[in-house]
DNA sequence: GTGAAAGCGCTAACAG
DNA sequence: CTGTTAGCGCTTTCAC
C-alpha cells in the first residue's frame, strides 16, 4: 500500500504538504502542488479512507437502513441513493431490518461504529423507537423516524389521488386493501383515500358508501381468504373497484382475481401505489400512484449533507392511469 | 464517544486488557474480565470499527459490486448476502456499475480505500477486465471475474433444463431470446439450451430444427420489432415456444405477446430464467429455471471468508413448471 | 507557505 | 496474566 509518506518522500516534501494538496486545501504553492500531483500519479496513491475517517471522526459512508432491499420499491430507492451518494464521493452501506424494530436497533448500533456521515433510514415500524442514532446526522425516508427530517412522497395526497380517480370513473362500491396499520405510510395512504369519501358525502354525494377496508400486509402475500370472499360476492354487492396500498398488493390481488375468474379491469378495477418498474408490464398494465423515487433519493442525500437543515421534504405523487382502471360498466351496478 | 481508555480507567485496568476481552482473546483472568465487562456495559462502550480497521489494515466490510441493485434477481442476492454477512459481523457496502466496465473499475478503486475484507463482484461485462482488486480477497458471483473463485448457478445446465422441458412438451419450432452475448451468463445459458438440440438431432430426432435466435438485452426492454415480426408469422411457421434468458425478458415477452393477441400459453409457451419472486404471480404464472439464490449468497460469503480456498462453487438450478408452458397443441403444428 | 509532531482509537508486541 | 507503548495513515495545529 502506498501511503502519504511515500508520496511525500517521492516528491521531496513533507507529509503535511501532501495532505494539503490531497484535501484540496489551497495554501500550497503551485510548484509544490505540481510536484506532489506528479508523485501521486506516478505512485498511484489513493488516500486511505479508513485512516482519514479515524482522524476526522467521520467516514465517507452513508448508512442506509431498509426493511428489505429485495422490495422493488426500496431497491429502486437504494439504486438512486447510491448513485447520488457516489456523485458526492460517498459510499453506501446497506442493512436490512426485515421489518423488525429490534434488528433495526442492532443494525444502527453496529453501523454507528463506522462513524458514518449519516443515516438514511426507512424505519421498520412505528414511530416510538425513534432515536437510536445518537448525534449522527439522520434523515428518515418514506416514513418519519423520531423527529429527524423526513423525505418522502405525500402518501396522504397519493391516497386522495387514488380515491378521486376511482370516484371519477363512476365507481361507487369500492374496497380498500390497507397495509399494516402501524406503518405510517400505510396509515396515511388509507386516511387520504378515505378523506375523499368523507368530503364527497358531505358535499351531496350520499350514494358513495364508505369503502370496505381489508387489512393486509405490505408484500405479495395477502389475506386471501377475506379477499376471496369479497370477490365471490354476488355481482351487485361486490366492489367494482379495489384500491391497494402498494403495487405488490395490487399484483397479488390481480393474481387472486384471476384465480377466481374475476376479470380485471372488466369486472374489477384495481389501482396500486408506488409505480415499481414492473407495474407497466403486468397484464393488464397496472394503474397506480407513482412516487417520484429519483427525486426522493436525491433530496434525501442532499438533506443528509445539509447538516443545518431541519426541514422535511414532502414530494407529490402522481397518478399513472394504465389499463387496470375503467369506467364502471352499467351491468356491475 | 466512549473509548477503550474510558473503559480501562473505569474498570481500573489497562487498555491492553480491555482490548483483549473485547477481541475475545482468552488470556485474561476471569475477575478482570468481569470488571471489564461490567465497565463496558455501564459505559455502553462499542469498539470503533474504523480504528480497529486502521490498525488491522482490514475492515469488517464486504464490498458488493452489482450492475444494478434494482434488478430483482440482484436485489434478492444482495438481501441474502447482507443477511449472511451480518451473521459473521460483516457489513456490506453496495456499489452499482450500471453495467459499465469503466465505472466498475472506478468503484473498485474507490472501495479499495476502505480496505474491505473482500470484494463480492457481479461483473459488469466480459472477462478481460479481470483484476482490479489487487490483493484484496475477491469472489465472483454469477459470472466469472478474472481467475477469482466463482460462485454461481450452473447456467449451462439451466439452459439444458429449459430445452429439455420444451422438447419434452412436444415443441418443435422453438425460438430463443438470448441475452447480451458478451455476458458469460447469457452465453452459457444459450449454449446449454442449444446443446440439447444438437444432441437430440444426432440421436435421431431430425425433426427438431435449430432454435431461432433473437438477440436481446437483459432487462425488460427487448427487441420489440423482431419479436413482433416473429409473433405475427403465420401459425404454421410461428414458434410454439420461446425460451428467454431471464425472467424480465419473459415478462416483457408475455406483455408483447398479449399486445399482439397471442395467448400464453395456449398459442405460445414461454419459459424464463432466475425465478424472481414475482414469477409466481404473473398472469399466467411463469414457468422458469430457478436459481438457488440463497445458497449462492451463503456460499459466496463463505468462500470469501475462507481465504485459502480457491475453489469455485457451481450450484444446480431447477425447473419450476408453472402455467406458461404447455404441451404443444395439435393445431399449432 | 511549509515542516514537524501530536494524536484519532485500537491492537500487538514486549517486558515484567 | 497484565501493563506499557509503538504505530496503523491521516489531518491539523503550531512554529518557523
Amino acid at each position: 500500500m502506498v501511503t502519504i509518506r511515500d508520496v511525500a518522500k517521492h516528491a521531496g516534501v513533507s507529509v503535511g504538504t501532501v495532505s494539503r494538496v490531497v484535501s484540496k486545501n489551497l495554501t500550497v504553492s503551485s510548484k509544490m502542488r505540481a510536484a506532489v500531483e506528479a508523485a501521486i500519479l506516478e505512485l498511484g496513491y489513493k488516500p486511505n479512507l479508513i485512516a482519514r475517517s479515524l482522524r476526522n471522526a467521520k467516514s465517507n459512508i452513508i448508512a442506509l437502513i431498509v426493511p428489505d432491499i429485495a422490495n422493488p420499491h426500496f431497491s429502486q430507492l437504494a439504486l438512486h441513493i447510491e448513485t447520488v451518494a457516489s456523485r458526492f464521493g460517498l459510499m453506501v452501506v446497506v442493512a436490512n431490518t426485515h421489518g423488525d424494530v429490534e434488528v433495526e436497533r442492532k443494525q444502527i448500533a453496529t453501523l454507528s461504529t463506522l462513524t458514518p456521515t449519516g443515516f438514511l433510514i426507512i424505519p421498520a415500524g412505528s414511530n416510538p423507537t425513534g432515536n437510536q442514532t445518537g448525534n449522527i446526522r439522520t434523515v428518515a425516508v418514506d416514513r418519519p423516524y423520531g423527529d429527524h427530517p423526513l423525505v418522502s412522497a405525500d402518501h396522504y395526497a397519493g391516497g386522495r389521488l387514488a380515491a378521486a380517480h376511482l370516484i371519477g370513473l363512476g365507481h361507487r362500491r369500492i374496497a380498500y386493501l390497507s397495509g399494516p396499520e402501524e406503518l405510517s405510510v400505510a396509515h396515511n395512504r388509507k386516511e387520504g383515500f378515505l378523506s375523499v369519501f368523507d368530503e364527497a358525502r358531505q358535499n351531496g354525494k350520499p350514494d358513495l358508501s364508505v369503502p370496505e377496508l381489508i387489512a393486509g400486509g405490505f408484500d405479495y402475500a395477502l389475506d386471501a381468504e377475506t379477499l376471496t370472499k369479497l370477490l365471490l360476492k354476488p355481482i351487485c354487492q361486490r366492489p367494482t373497484a379495489i384500491a391497494t396500498s402498494n403495487d405488490q398488493q395490487a399484483i397479488g390481488l390481480m393474481r387472486l382475481a384471476r384465480d377466481h375468474g374475476v376479470s380485471v379491469p372488466r369486472d374489477l378495477t384495481v389501482i396500486g401505489f408506488d409505480d415499481v418498474p414492473l407495474a407497466s408490464l403486468t397484464i393488464p398494465r397496472l394503474t397506480t400512484i407513482a412516487q417520484p423515487v429519483q427525486a426522493i433519493a436525491e433530496r434525501a442525500v442532499i438533506t443528509l449533507l445539509d447538516t443545518e437543515s431541519t426541514n422535511s421534504s414532502i414530494l407529490q405523487p402522481v397518478l399513472k392511469q394504465r389499463e387496470t382502471s375503467l369506467t364502471v360498466s352499467g351491468w356491475l351496478v
